[in-house]
DNA sequence: TCATTATATATGGAAAACCGGATATATAGT
DNA sequence: ACTATATATCCGGTTTTCCATATATAATGA
C-alpha cells in the first residue's frame, strides 16, 4: 500500500526538520543552558554572548518547534525546556558526538567539497 | 576556569554538526532504510529514488561522520549502520517529531521569515 | 585488453539559513 | 502621558548546503 510509504516519508521529513533545528551551535547552547533550569532572555543573552536580536530569533525557532516553552512574567519572558525527552536526546547526542568530535570538526562542509 | 567553557562550547559545536548531518531528509531516509539491514548502493538508490550521484554523496557524508560503515564486496559496496545507539536516537527523534509534525512542517524556514 | 557495471568525485548554479543592524512592541515606573 | 527596559521582528547581504549533470575510478567478464 502506497500510503505507508507516503507516511514514512513525511515522518522522515519531519524528523530531518527536527534534527535541523538542533543543527545549529547557538540553539544547542541555548538548550544546554536551559538544561540547568529556566532562564529569561537577558540571562540567556548574557550567557551566550550574542546579540539580543539573534538570541530572540533562535528562541522563536525553538519555541515554534516546541523545544522550549515561554512564560511571560512582567516584562520578562522566562524560557524553559518543554519535554524531558529532549534532555535525554541531547545527552545521548553529546555522547555520540564527543566520540566523533575530530571527524565532525574536520567535516567543514556537509556538501561534497570536504571529501 | 576558562578551559571548561571552551570545552563545553566545542562539544556543543560538534553536537550541532552531528545533528546537522541528520538534518537532511535524504540522509534520514537512508539511515531509516539501513535500520532494516545492510544494503549496497544500488539497492539504496532504488529504494530512495534519487540519482546515484546524489545518494553517493550523502553516503560519503554519513560515512565520514561515522554514522554508517562501508564494506567493499567485489564491485559492490555494502553499507550498514555503525552503532546501535544511532538507531535508538533515531527512534526517539521520530517519536518526538511525529508529535510535532504539523509544527515542524509549517516551519518552512528555520530563519525569521516563518514567524 | 576492451567493454560493462558499480560506485565515487568534480563543478556550477540555485536555494536555504545565518548574521548584523535597525526598528517595533509591550510593560512598568514616574 | 512619558520614559526606560525587555523582548520581538524586519531587511539586506553573505555563507552554507543542496542538486543536476558530467566525468572518473575500480572491478569483473569476454
Amino acid at each position: 500500500m502506497q500510503g505507508t510509504v507516503e507516511t514514512s516519508e513525511s515522518i522522515d521529513r519531519a524528523t530531518a526538520r527536527f534534527f535541523r533545528v538542533l543543527g545549529d551551535p547557538t540553539r544547542i547552547r541555548i538548550i544546554s543552558l536551559l538544561t540547568t533550569g529556566p532562564k529569561n532572555v537577558s540571562e540567556i543573552v548574557e550567557q551566550i554572548g550574542l546579540s539580543q536580536a539573534r538570541i530572540s530569533t533562535h528562541l522563536a525557532c525553538l519555541r515554534w518547534c516546541e523545544f522550549v516553552q515561554a512564560k511571560k512574567i512582567g516584562r520578562q519572558v522566562e524560557y524553559s525546556l518543554n519535554d524531558p525527552s529532549i534532555e535525554h536526546l541531547l545527552a545521548l547526542a553529546k555522547q555520540l558526538s564527543s566520540v566523533r568530535e575530530q571527524h565532525l570538526a574536520s567535516c567543514t562542509r556537509i556538501g561534497p567539497d570536504w571529501i
